[in-house]
Formats: C-alpha cells, structure tokens, sequence
RNA sequence: GCCCUCGUAGUUCAAUGGAUAGAACUGGCCCGUCCUAAGGGCAAAAUGGGAGUUCGAUUCUUCCCGAGGGCACCA
C-alpha cells in the first residue's frame, strides 16, 4: 500500500522532488483523523515550487486521486498547513492481507534485503572473567542479540562474538584478593559452583578497596597484574586457571539460558601479541609515541584526548588490546561491517580507539560502528563492581521469577510441568522488553517494583497476545472449523473480502507495516522501534480480539477469513518477538 | 576547567523538523452466562528557563539552570 502511494506521488511531482533533494516520505499518522497515510512533501516542495503548501497540497490530493487505480482509495484529503492523507479503501487493504498471507505462507514476510550477502560481525555481553555476570551485562546481551537478528533478517550473515577480559588490573585485584585469604582456597575449591564463584566476587571488591585505600598494596596489584602477564609464578597460574575456569563456566552457562550463541569468544590474553605489534607498528608510522615511560596516542589534534596504550611497566592497556582485538578479527573473518557494543562510559575512548584504527589499519577505516547502551542506575544509587554492590544476572532473574511465580499458578492454562519453562520465559522476556523498548544509549533508571511491569506496554502483555491467538486457534481446530493452514494449505481465493470491521482492518494495516518496522530498526542499529512496533500490533491484535466474535461467528467463510487473519497476525508478533529475543508461548 | 550525553504527565518511556506531544504504570470510573481479564473502554495529567533559525521546534543553534559520564598509565 505504502509503495503504491509512493510511486503515485513520484508520478505526480516527476523529478521536482528529487531536483530540489527532497524526499518523497509517507508517515502513518498516530490521530486516525489524519489518515492511513499522510505525507508532507506539499509543504516541503512549496517553497522551491513557489506555491503556498495548501494549494500544492490541494493539487496532490487531486491529482494521486485521479491517478489512483479505481478502488484504490476511500478518499484522500489535503490538510493544513499542507498535508495530503490519504485512506485506503476496504478493498485496498483486504488486497494487501491476501498478498502478506502469502508471503507470510512462504515464511518470509517481512525480511529485507539491506544487508543482503553481507559478513556483519556483533561483538556485545562482553563479562569479564573473575567479576561477576551483572545486570550491565544482561543488557547488553539484550540489545546485542537483538541488533544481530535485526541483521540477520535484514539479509546478512552475522558472527556474534564476546570479548572478555581475562587479564589485566582487574584480575590482579581478584588474585591479590584471593592470596590474602589463600588458606580458604581448599576448601571453597570443594564447594558449589556458586561458592566458588561468590569466593571470587568478594576476592575481587577487597582487592580494588586494597587497592584503592592501602599504596603497599597498590603497588604489589601493579607487580602482580605484571607476574600474571608474565606467567611467571606456578602458584600464581594455579590459581589464575582456576578463577578463569569459574568464570567461563558460568557464563557458557548464561549464554544458553540467555539463547545467544557466540561463535567465538576472545580473550584479551589472546590479543595481547597483535596488539603489542600493532603498537610497534603505530610507532613506526608516528601514530604513536612514547611519554613518561609509556606509549600514548595524543588525540589532541583530532578534538580527541590523550590515551595510554602501553603503561610504563610495559603492560598493554585496554586500548592496545582492543586494537590487537581489531586485528585478530580481520585476520579471522571477512567481514563487511563490524559493531561493538559498549557502555556509553566508553564513547569517549572509542573514539580515540577507532581514530587509532583509521590511522594504522586503512582497510578498517569506517568498518567498525561502536554502539552503545546506557547505565543501569537504581534509585538506591549507582551499581559498582569495585564496591560489591552488584545485582547479578542471575539475581534479578530470580527476583523477577518470584514475582510472577504467585501470577503463573493463579491461572490453570498450564499444566504444572510447564510452569516453570513458562516463568522463566516470562520473567526473561520482561527483562528484555524494559531495556529493548528504550532508546539505547540511554540510561535506564532501575526499580524492581515500577520499572518492571507486567501489564500493559511489556513483555508479558505480548506473550498474553500471542497466547490468546495460538488458543483460539487450537480450539478452531479442535472444533474442526475450518482447516487454518498452519500446515501450509492455501485459503481458498476471495477469503480476505469477508475481512471487513474496523478493528480487522486496522489489524492488517499494522500487519502491513512490519516489514519497514523491521528494516528501521536494523538500520538504526535499535530495536527501540522494532519493541514499539510489536506493542502496537500486539494492541491491534487485541482490540480485534476483544470486539469481533471468531469461532462462534455463523458465516463460516467469515470465521475461515478470521482464523487466518489470526493465524497471519500470530506469526507476525512470533516474528517480532524473535527479533528481540523473546520467547512466543502457546500458553501462559 | 574542558569534552560528550540527557532534562517530556506523579512515575517509567515515545515522538525520520510536522498536524490536537503518543503510550504504559499509579490514582478515578465502566465492561464477567462471551474464543485466556497478564485483556478492553472512558476521564485526568507533561516538553527545565530565555533568545534565535524555520511556513512549522520536544527535535536544529546559543546562553542559563539541573543530572550523568569522560578527560595518562582501569576496562
């Protein structure tokens, strides 16, 4: 419908919008008195044209009008200051249902081509061993997961990758937390999983407090940090091998919970080589230079700051991993475009970092986008690591499964059994809902009791909606009214014309919509839209379901047309709800 | 001090420079012989302040106020 006015509005104005660069642009207003459809380009093109907005928008409206196929419009209007909206007629839209039904049938409504043949690499989540899998983490594994199967469905192939760092300061503050209390060690080493990995969490805030408060042993963390890069103590790898190994399990654990699958996961031990040479190299080329017994990049004249990629123990720093991390994925893919996605309290170094990577590796130039995600800050105050005070992933998994488990037994479309997959699904897809419905790169202000909420614009309230569709249609089947081909038999032709009240028809326009929802999303790199998007099918698809009788309407053509539009709008939302990670359920 | 984000109903979030700023939660009022009420409907409620650009500004520019982040050996 949309490509249909489009190219009418093309007809009409010829090359004048595209001499005077002004794109011809079709919004779906949110005020149904506007219009299915409305564009603005009368007021855009008044100008250049010489004419006043209305009287172009006047001759628009007129002339797509007269231009339509017959039928194809109920009416369009200009509209002050200038707009033309325009209404499809009944027919127009029960045309486009069939063609979505269709499409739909081959499994394919709604993919793009945009990053069609293209090697996109999606580095997010990024734990780093002997800390703990936070929340922080948890976010970024939601809006990583999601950016790549928006990519995915734009055409491209995707390699999802996790970076962690398994060296560095960090680790020196767990491992001289870990020494001070080296008598434990046999016994926590016999203990849970859970044990061992709390006996590295605390491990860790001692040490960055030690650290912190106490020079001596500042200074023997800084030693440290150098005699774990040096494997240069048999105790020392001892116990470094054994937090490492605690930390990984737990987070291949979390990965398949979270249904992510990394094709591969680098180290920063293992990037430290490439970028100590890169270094070298970025030397050579005067890119890099020595200052105070390190190597820095002095950004100063690209509106950058100055950043340390070497520190004066020799040490490499996050920066030069990061290169190195830069190198070694070119060497191991071919990619087209590689995204990482951070912490906005990294935006700063990134810039200097990608501005290093121009400079020394020209191929790269451009290559990498660096996105990133807000902080997750409580009312109670900032969440920190260093300080202890962290709610872990699993932790708020927890809490937030607890407090749907009273919900879930209430009601009885489950059998026992299923329950807890259903919790655990619900209390996940609540989750990742509230980070992926915001603009990322926002903060996101945390409350377990308001910001996580089960009605309404949230998760649940789009599982409830696909649910209630899966149910009506497993009655009809059961009823035997009316094969829904699920199985893939074709409705038998004309079945959309018996699609005809408000809320069927509003239905099929948002229907129609997924595919530019989708697209928009990937380009942006923000499921924002995408989340929005399923809401307002998901509240379309309710509104229908509340106001029009399916099963129990008498003209069984009618009742066949419904149960497929039900059928079509269910895996649509199934579709979205992939897109951003969460589970459709066929009951709740 | 310099740089980057961000200030929208009581709260949490929307709004490719467009129309009457859109939702949800909370509080108020309706809908139960009916396909899952985690639902549907009604009413109420907001752009931090000032100047500017524009036919049109939540959006762009600038100043002020406020919050967060970054600014050399952490990541």
């Amino acid at each position: 419908m949309k490509d249909d006015i489009i190219a009418i509005l093309h007809g009409i104005l010829g090359k004048e919008a595209a001499d005077a660069g002004i794109p011809v642009e079709l919004s779906v207003p949110d005020e149904p008195a506007f219009g299915h459809f409305s564009t603005n380009i009368a007021m855009r093109l008044a100008k250049p044209k010489g004419v006043t907005p209305m009287a172009l928008a006047e001759d628009i409206a007129r002339e797509a009008l007269h231009r339509a196929p017959e039928g194809l419009f109920e009416k369009v209007e200009p509209a002050t200051p200038g707009f033309v909206n325009f209404w499809m007629s009944p027919r127009a839209i029960q045309q486009a249902f069939a063609r979505i039904a269709k499409d739909d049938l081959g499994k394919r409504f709604g993919r793009g081509n945009a990053r069609a043949g293209a090697t996109v690499l999606v580095e997010f989540t990024d734990p780093n061993p002997f800390k703990e899998f936070h929340i922080g983490h948890l976010m970024s594994n939601a809006i990583g997961e999601s950016m790549a199967r928006l990519i995915e469905f734009q055409g491209a192939e995707v390699k999802r990758l996790s970076y962690g760092g398994d060296v560095g300061l960090h680790v020196a503050k767990a491992m001289f937390g870990a020494l001070q209390r080296r008598n434990d060690i046999p016994a926590v080493r016999e203990e849970s999983e859970s044990a061992q990995l709390a006996f590295w969490a605390a491990a860790y805030v001692d040490g960055s407090a030690r650290y912190e408060e106490d020079p001596r042993a500042r200074e023997e963390i800084d030693v440290l940090n150098r005699t774990i890069f040096d494997h240069a103590d048999p105790e020392i790898e001892a116990l470094y091998a054994w937090g490492r190994e605690v930390s990984i399990a737990k987070f291949k654990e979390l990965f398949l919970r979270l249904d992510t699958d990394f094709v591969r996961n680098y180290w920063e031990s293992e990037v430290v080589e490439d970028g100590l040479k890169a270094v070298e190299e970025g030397i050579a080329k005067g890119i890099l230079e020595h200052s105070e017994g390190a190597v820095v990049f002095k950004g100063e004249s690209y509106g950058l700051h100055t950043r340390v990629f070497v520190n004066s123990r020799g040490v490499p720093t996050y920066e030069a991993k990061e290169l190195g991390l830069t190198v070694r994925k070119r060497r191991d893919f071919a990619f087209d475009a590689s995204i990482v996605l951070t912490g906005n309290e990294q935006n700063d170094y990134f810039k200097v970092l990608l501005k290093v990577v121009d400079l020394l590796i020209p191929d790269l130039a451009g290559k990498t986008t660096h996105v990133s995600h807000g902080m997750l800050r409580f009312a109670s105050g900032k969440m920190s690591s260093r300080k202890g005070n962290v709610i872990t992933a699993e932790a708020l998994l927890a809490q937030v499964s607890e407090r749907l488990r009273g919900k879930v037994s209430e009601r009885s479309m489950l059998a026992d059994a299923d329950r807890d997959e259903a919790t655990e699904a619900i209390a996940l897809g609540a989750v990742r809902y509230s980070i992926l419905k915001q603009n990322p790169g926002q903060d996101i202000v945390f409350d377990f009791e308001k910001s996580l909420s089960f009605d309404g614009d949230a998760g649940p309230y789009l599982q409830y909606a696909y649910a209630r569709l899966q149910s009506v249609r497993r009655k009809a089947e059961e009823a035997g009214a009316g094969k829904v081909s699920a199985t893939g038999g074709a409705a038998p032709e004309g079945l959309q014309a018996f699609i005809a009240t408000d809320a069927e028809l509003a239905l099929v326009r948002r229907l129609a919509e997924f595919p530019d929802a989708a697209a928009r999303a990937a380009e942006r790199l923000a499921p924002s839209g995408l989340a929005a998007y399923c809401y307002r099918l998901a509240v379309a698809a309710n509104k229908f379901y509340e106001t029009t009788p399916i099963l129990k309407d008498e003209d069984a053509m009618r009742r066949e047309a419904r149960l497929r539009l039900i059928e079509v709008t269910a895996h649509v939302l199934a579709s979205g709800l992939r897109l951003l990670g969460i589970r459709a359920l066929e009951r709740i």
